[in-house]
DNA sequence: AAAAAAATTAAACAAGCGTTTAAAAAATAA
DNA sequence: TTATTTTTTAAACGCTTGTTTAATTTTTTT
C-alpha cells in the first residue's frame, strides 16, 4: 500500500486545502476529516495533533512557494531576462494557487521565528548566486543600485499584493472573476514594464 | 457621563486592539473583556455579540483607512504632487497602524460583499473627483494611460505589502525592528521614484 | 430618602473544540 | 487458518467557547 492515495495523503491534501482557505483558527479538525472523507480520530491517529498537521502543511506550502521563486535564478540568463521571467512565473504560480500569499503572510506572521528560520529561504536564495549576479550588474551600471531587501520587496509587492487584495479590489470596482483575471493579465504587463524600467534604466 | 472613557468606549477600544492583532477567530470574548479590564458579560451587555462588536470595529478601521487615503485627493494640486503625497501619507499612516493592512485583507476577505459594499469606498473616491483629474491628465499626455484599477493596485501594492510582509522579510533577512523601520524609509523613496517615473514619464 | 432604572458581577448554560479511549474491522504474518 | 498487528470507528473525555441568567451594585429619577 505505497500508492499516493493512502489515508495519510488524503488527510494531508484535505488539510492543505482547508488550512489554506480558512487558516489554522478558522477551521476544525472535524472539518478537515470531513473534507478527506474520514473519521476525526484518524487525523490524530496519523498526525498526532492539529498543530502538527498544520506545521506539515505550512512547510509543504512554503516549499512550493520557495521553489516557484528560485528555479529561474539558477539559470545563467542576463538579469533583466530573469526579472521578466520571474514576474511572469510568479503570476503564473499565484494564478494557480491564489490563496497562498494570503496564507503565508497570515499564518507565518503568527509563528515564532525559529520555525520560520528552519525553512531557510535565505539559504536557498544564496545557493542560486542571484545576489552575486545582482551585485555584478550593479557594478557594471546595468542595474540601479538598490539593496537586495528592497529589490525583493518591489518584486513581491507587485506580484503578491494583487492576489492578496483580490476580494477588496473586486468589491470596490465591482469586478467578477473573469474581469479580475483579465485585469491581472493587464496589470502584470504594467508591473513588468515599471519594474524593469526602474531597475534597468538603460533600457 | 458623556465623557469618552465610558465602559462602551473602553470595550470598543480594547476590541479594536485585540481584533486587529489577532483577527476574529484568533481571540475570545474573554480576552477582549480582560484587555478592557471588564467582565465578560459586559461585552455582550453593551454590544449584543462578539460578531456585532467585530463589525463595528471593522467599520471603524475601514473608515480610518479610507479617510487616510482620500483626504489628499480633495485638494486641487497637480496629480504628480498628489501621487507623491499619497505615498508619503500612506506610509505615515501605516507606520502608525502597521497591522491594519493585514487586518483588512484577512478579515474582509471572509465577509460577504454586501457588508463590503455598505462601506462605499468607491463612492467616497468618486466624490473627490480624483478619477476625473486622472482622465484629464491622461488626455493631456501628462500621465501614462493606465486604467484606474491598475493605478490603485500599483499604489496599494507598493505601500501596503511592505507592512503586510514585514514578519516574513524580517526573518528572511534577519532584520530587527529598527533595521526594518530604516528599510521602510529607504524603500518608500524607491517606490515613490519608481511609481512617479512610471506614471508620469515626462519627468 | 425612597423608588426605579441602569450597570456590573459571578455563575451557569449548551455547544463545539482538540484529543483520547476502547472496541471493531481490516490487513499482515505465522 | 490462526494469530498478530495495523487501521478505522463511535463514543466519550475535559476544556473552552459565546452567550445568558439572576442577583448585586451603582446611578438616576422622583
Amino acid at each position: 500500500m505505497e500508492r499516493d492515495h493512502t489515508t495519510e495523503a488524503k488527510i494531508k491534501d484535505a488539510a492543505r486545502r482547508v488550512f489554506i482557505s480558512k487558516g489554522f483558527n478558522g477551521c476544525t479538525s472535524r472539518e478537515i476529516a470531513k473534507e478527506a472523507g474520514m473519521n476525526v480520530a484518524l487525523v490524530n491517529y496519523h498526525f498526532q495533533s492539529k498543530g502538527h498537521l498544520f506545521d506539515l502543511v505550512v512547510s509543504s506550502v512554503m516549499e512550493d512557494f520557495t521553489l516557484s521563486m528560485i528555479d529561474i535564478f539558477h539559470s545563467n540568463m542576463p538579469l533583466i531576462n530573469k526579472a521578466r521571467i520571474f514576474i511572469d512565473k510568479e503570476y503564473e504560480f499565484l494564478s494557480k494557487y491564489p490563496e497562498i500569499p494570503n496564507f503565508i503572510v497570515n499564518e507565518l506572521g503568527k509563528k515564532d521565528k525559529s520555525f520560520f528560520e528552519c525553512l531557510d529561504i535565505k539559504d536557498k536564495l544564496l545557493e542560486t548566486k542571484i545576489f552575486e549576479q545582482i551585485e555584478e550588474a550593479q557594478k557594471n551600471g546595468e542595474m540601479r543600485k538598490i539593496d537586495i531587501v528592497s529589490i525583493m520587496l518591489l518584486m513581491m509587492s507587485n506580484c503578491h499584493f494583487p492576489f492578496i487584495a483580490k476580494p477588496m479590489i473586486q468589491t470596490i470596482h465591482s469586478l467578477n472573476e473573469n474581469e479580475y483575471r483579465s485585469q491581472l493579465i493587464i496589470h502584470k504587463q504594467y508591473v513588468t514594464e515599471m519594474i524593469i524600467g526602474y531597475l534597468f534604466p538603460s533600457k
